[in-house]
DNA sequence: AATGAATGAGCGTTCATTCAT
DNA sequence: CATGAATGAACGCTCATTCAT
């Protein structure tokens, strides 16, 4: 039995291969990070995540020790998808993109994963501030590295001199980070498509920092 | 028995004339917009609102008849309390504001309020999506006021065409407020003063919409 | 709400003056000597002290924190209670009492305990080593300082020239408390007047001690 | 699939030819004996079993059908064991040997064997009637055995004149016996070597039943 | 011969709620 | 006006047991 540690996001490329156990595990995560996303951390019942994973709750107990190990798996993997997503695609930017391009190319990755493609990213997101410290434990490192990715942005548009005198680094970058992880509050596929929100959050982020 | 409709800001200035009942009723109120702006809705537990009001548990009957009303209760007079406290603000603005003036003091207001003045505030921004459809009832009509005070300042920035063409109002308000709200979440006191904060949001609010 | 600190065997005299919470407390606490006599301790549930002190199980957290603190509770009344008992009978001696009389009216008072008046006693006595250290730390003192009141009837006995060479006297002691303690295990009042046992247990404790 | 009917004090003669089912057998069997004479009934898991024979839980199915039958067994091999240990002991004794040196003969086999031998007999001692009658089942006729033969021994006693008048037979007998069971709960290798609690018990026995 | 995976029953505990006082 | 006392529902978790492999 072995714990699931490839982030999510990449699940979709594990075989029929898996074995029924490995299933079963993922089936698990995926339910505590759908109903964390959705519920919030008090809010999310054992009951609802054995139900939405097909088993029932002490089957959980197979798989994770507590209701605590869980969640902590969740906001864990979660944390380490988003810092994963945002280094490949910033990774996969070509030498020559500006500061500019890489905090456009950084709403972009964190708008898709948050909306598109994560409840895990959800789970981190929303519950951000409302999970008990010992929960965040393993997940600290990981959302650690994430806001420091988003430091060194902001710092490469401040060393080309494209960043707004008035705009204090790590206020600014606080309050774009707010408006983007806001958007899980209101954005739903049926208010338009997404690149509609991401092209105007780029624009407004952008132009929030240039001057 | 009657609910408590004055806003909680306005609660200061309650004098002596005050009955026991009423204060009684206040700090019951006041003490469950603390907890569930810290804990969140499925976090705020009656007990612990009973204890920061200083009565036991079943008192909290006496003035609303379920857990539901009372947290009914703080998100429809914490919505009530951000539309007037922004209602006010706008008012008190010379006929000479422009819309940028405008939003600049809607910004302050906000920030003012949600980090400041008010659990109520932080209470009904915490739980925006937390709390199930039907607590939000008697709240829906001041949170549909204040997200259309919004709608009417971003729509005065557009007839005056300082609304750049890239950013559509709907989104655009609500990627502001995003950034807004997200305060709540960042925000202390230690990270110095507020109006530091207030100068970086105008800032940044008003050169991400305007040309 | 006060605990319930008189030994249970006193509890004859508390009059209807009582308080109906302290009737309840005393169910309880009856109750849960009860089945722990019984059951032993991994075999106690709440739901059957509950049942028998004609409560649900959740009022018992009115009264205990916890299922822990209720045995606890119980065990240290009971060995509290034993002490008391044994003391007072001892006191209540004439001051001509030899040794051998005293042991004699300790024989008494531990079987009469034990199986005629006290739940607590039995409770115990059955569960002496079975139940978790923790459980004890109250009650740690008065079984010791019960143990230690039969350590001095043996050396009395022993200084009066009254016990046998060949009877190490902390073997010995543990030897005559076992038999007596071990009676729960068989007599009931079926098998005849427990004054029958008391007798034969007197002068045998006598004869394997004495020359 | 057979069930294991040697007394397991026997067993350490078991030699290799054992098929590996009957070695895993005997260990089931071992580890459920430790794990009564230690926790109990009620606190016996077949967890614990499981892990101190080194097997996984679901393995106990494949040898015994439930719990209940895996602990009658138990009892049953153990209340065989104290028997047969008893009347080989006696056995062996020379023809001359008198009531009182086959008394401390059996007082002897008792300690011996429930102190230092087998887990079965503490087993069987501790758990004496902490047992649901229906586990008792098939162990009733090897007690009923047990209880036949000290029956005997005091009956033989007294025929030969050298019990005392005041000695009721049935509760001498069993006060003898209670002192000889209690042993096993305080009693331990560090308090000394056995010999001196044998000696000491067998003078204290002998002087209770004698003139 | 034994395990991995999972379940159903039940336990200790929490919590919103009731009600007599 | 508020509390003390108690309850019913539900939750996290444990454990004996099942069953396919």
């Amino acid at each position: 039995m072995t714990r699931r540690t490839v982030e999510p996001v990449d699940a979709e490329d594990t075989g029929t291969t898996e074995t029924k156990s490995a299933r079963t595990h993922a089936r698990l995560l995926d339910a505590a990070a759908a109903v964390l996303a959705e519920k919030g951390f008090a809010g999310t019942r054992l009951s609802d995540i054995a139900e939405r994973a097909q088993v029932q709750a002490p089957a959980i107990y197979y798989y994770y020790p507590s209701r605590e190990h869980l969640i902590e798996a969740v906001i864990s993997s979660g944390a380490a998808s988003m810092r994963a997503f945002l280094e490949r695609t910033l990774a996969e930017l070509p030498d020559t993109a500006t500061p500019t391009d890489r905090i456009a190319a950084a709403v972009e990755a964190h708008l898709r994963h948050e909306l598109e493609l994560s409840d895990y990213a959800r789970a981190v997101v929303r519950n951000a501030n409302q999970i008990p410290e010992e929960f965040r434990r393993a997940a600290i490192t990981e959302i650690g590295g994430y806001y420091e990715i988003w430091r060194g942005l902001v710092e490469d548009l401040r060393a080309a001199g494209q960043l707004r005198a008035d705009v204090d680094p790590s206020v600014g970058r606080m309050i774009v980070l707010g408006s983007l992880n806001w958007t899980v509050e209101w954005w739903d596929a049926q208010r338009g498509p997404i690149e509609g929100v991401i092209a105007v959050a780029q624009s407004m982020v952008l132009h929030a920092l240039r001057p």
